[in-house]
DNA sequence: AAAATGACGGTGT
DNA sequence: TACACCGCCATTT
C-alpha cells in the first residue's frame, strides 16, 4: 500500500541497472518534482524488498553516500562495489557511474 | 488538523 | 575541503 508518489520512486529505482547510480535529485526530478530529493529519501527509507527496489544505487548529489537501512553505509558501500561502482573517499565518480534514465515520463 | 521528521540539495563561511 | 544554515517535500506522529 503505497501512495502514488512512493509508487513512482520506487518504480524508477527498480530501473537502475547495476553498476550504475542516481541521486535523490535525479529520482525527484524524473518524477516531475525537481524539489522533492529530500522527499525520495524518505521513501527510500522506508524501502523494505531490497531485492526489487535497488535502493543502495540511490546516493547523493556529490557521490556520497547517504544512509542504507539494511547494514548502513557500509553494506551500501560494499553492495556498489561488488557491482563494479568504484568508491573513492566514501564518494562514487558520478562522472563515470551516473546512470542516464530512458527519460521516463510521469 | 497541525507539527515533527528525515537516506536532500544549494549556498555561504 | 568541511561544516553550518536554511528551504523543500512527502510521510509520519
Amino acid at each position: 500500500v503505497y501512495t502514488s508518489f512512493t509508487a513512482k520512486v520506487y518504480a524508477i529505482v527498480a530501473q537502475i541497472p547495476a553498476g550504475k547510480v542516481a541521486t535523490y535529485g535525479d529520482i525527484a526530478q524524473i518524477i516531475g518534482n525537481p524539489l522533492a530529493a529530500r522527499a525520495v529519501g524518505m521513501a527510500l527509507s522506508r524501502n523494505l524488498n531490497t531485492h526489487q527496489v535497488p535502493c543502495h544505487r540511490v546516493v547523493g548529489s556529490d557521490g556520497s553516500l547517504r544512509g542504507y537501512a539494511f547494514g548502513g553505509i557500509l553494506a551500501k558501500s560494499r553492495l556498489l562495489q561488488q557491482e563494479g561502482v568504484p568508491i573513492r573517499n566514501g564518494k562514487v565518480d558520478l562522472k563515470k557511474s551516473r546512470w542516464h534514465s530512458a527519460a521516463n515520463v510521469y
